[in-house]
DNA sequence: CTGAAAGCGCTTACAG
DNA sequence: CTGAAAGCGCTTACAG
């Protein structure tokens, strides 16, 4: 199909082979309506004999418009966000935004050092996914005036629009369900950091306005883990009376201690009942299988595209909008 | 600190302040060393000053090169490949490249206009990993002569050149490993595709070589997951007489085998053990701990990176790379 | 060690 | 519907 070209083909060697100006070229892929329908053949022929890909450094130069995304992670390799990631790539690629993620391992020299990076190349956007940035990130991105969506929580004071949920409802939520089945010593498997502190504190308000005692609960280190929920089963155990349902601030945590209660020859949801958070795929497939939190992270990914679309077009968008979250009630509580 | 700036600052904006030449604060930047002390403070000063971020796109573009690379994975999610992405964006960065992530979904359609994309930012370097390109995205990627480094497996005939290490020979060295161990009775739970097949065909192989009789066995669609483990369990059982050592494609897969067999009432490894593969956390954190081959992520993607060094200095680089493997022997089997 | 100037490959008012 | 031309913000021989 295409010649053996030397260089890379430009647009205006398309434009030559397809007797046009290189302007009309450019149209034929920005403004493909405006163009004749003679003319867009002869180029769409030329662009395919040449093997002709546009150069969307000069494109992104030139029109001030990089249609780069940034997304920032703390981590993907036993990450709560992966689905989310995923869908939310997937509705940025189907608007042609191309997307470079910034891996931040928790660390604000590196997002740092990544943020000038973004800044760089000049992103359309930064979108920000279960990160706290430090203040003079905050700061840098405010001051570059660049559009940055935080995902995943719904911050009082976003750095400029929030699409996400509250983690505060979530634990309310929680403990409104194991109210009504029937649950009586709710133990909080919590993580660190304010999320997690969000939803223990939501569980434990609305926990006690309905009139229970304060749940007992533990706090663990983000990422949370499999052997953490092993761990912290044998704390469980040791307690008199032992609790009768373990919220856990992970899937993984739930796994471990419902793992580790199995081992221990305690029946699910019998003896022990255990609630994890994630919805992760594993969740569906554990028998007995987990009753999780699941967020919509195809929706979480679409609501951004959409926000960063409005955006483009010069509209107001709102500076938080929830995509909630929703209990799904398997076996294990 | 930064003035209130309406607009970016350019180049020149610096090169103003500073009282140089826009070429000198370029050189600033690109070739330090060349630059006069006293000259490069006062840049330095006007930088920060004007919290001047240089404009990768334009600088891409005058210098032909990019400084990004596209990473193409199946996907995030559950994927077996996410320690060695990480750690090969840690070890790209570092080297001042910006990643660009690209999920393929296993969906060729999606590879050809995710490859046009990168192909459109003119990347330095396409790492594709666990990826099986059809034959136009090959072509393409080798007429439009961009650094293609073929990751995980060591095709034949690379695109142009692959780092990874041979599946066949996994197979072979866990045969040998569980002749070693003295199991009698392997299964083979092998994942569809190349890679799996010639870690199964390398199985088998050495396996019969060593006077053994051909395992039996059962090939399983990819992505593996826990739940294909738990069924297959139930095949297992069903074999009369039972397998002794059960060898899985992912550690997914021999942890869904290893809760089953637990579930019921078998020891591990006494009356089944189990062999995973990739050695996530979660087969060290597992009790029994999983005995799994490890794949050096962290070697991989610094070879990776080495790889696009060496060849952006007009280095000669090997077709081939072999990073190795290494059995983990832990409790399972 | 530094500067003047051409050029990278596009986009986009402006004019017709 | 199309073209001529200026400009986006850098880099890099070339010259000194």
């Amino acid at each position: 199909m295409s010649e053996p070209n030397r260089k890379t083909a430009r647009l205006e060697d398309v434009a030559r082979l397809a007797q046009v100006s290189s302007a009309t070229v450019s149209r034929y892929f920005n403004s493909p309506d405006v163009v004749a329908e003679r003319t867009a053949k002869r180029i769409e022929d030329a662009i395919g004999r040449l093997g002709y890909v546009p150069n969307l450094m000069a494109g992104g130069l030139a029109s001030n418009r990089s249609k780069l995304v940034a997304v920032f992670v703390p981590e993907i390799a036993h990450s709560l966000f992966n689905d989310a990631i995923e869908e939310m790539v997937d509705g940025l690629s189907a608007q042609g935004y191309s997307v470079m993620l910034a891996m931040t391992r928790a660390n604000n020299a590196r997002l740092s050092k990544l943020v000038d990076m973004a800044l760089g190349r000049r992103v359309d956007a930064v979108i920000l996914t279960g990160v706290v940035s430090d203040r003079e990130t905050r700061d840098k991105l405010r001051s570059h005036n660049v559009t940055t969506i935080e995902t995943w929580g719904l911050p009082a004071d976003p750095i400029d629009v929030a699409v996400g949920f509250s983690h505060r409802e979530v634990g309310r939520e929680t403990a409104r369900f194991a109210r009504a089945k029937g649950y009586n010593r709710p133990f909080l498997v919590s993580a660190s950091g304010g999320r997690g502190e969000a939803r223990r504190i939501g569980f434990e308000d609305a926990w006690t306005d309905a009139g229970g005692t304060k749940p007992g609960g533990v706090e663990v280190s983000t990422p949370t883990s499999f052997a953490q929920g092993f761990e912290v089963f044998q704390t469980i155990r040791a307690q008199d009376p032992m609790p009768d349902l373990i919220v856990c601030a992970s899937d993984w945590l739930a796994l471990g201690v419902l793992f580790a209660a199995r081992e221990a020859g305690l029946q699910v949801p019998g003896d022990l009942a255990v609630i994890g958070f994630g919805n992760l795929s594993i969740a569906a497939e554990m028998r007995p299988a987990i009753t999780s939190v699941n967020i919509d992270g195809e929706l979480l990914g679409r609501q951004a595209a959409e926000v960063l679309r409005r955006k483009a077009l010069g509209e107001d968008v709102p500076r938080h909008t929830d995509v909630g979250f929703r209990i799904i009630e398997r076996d294990s509580a």
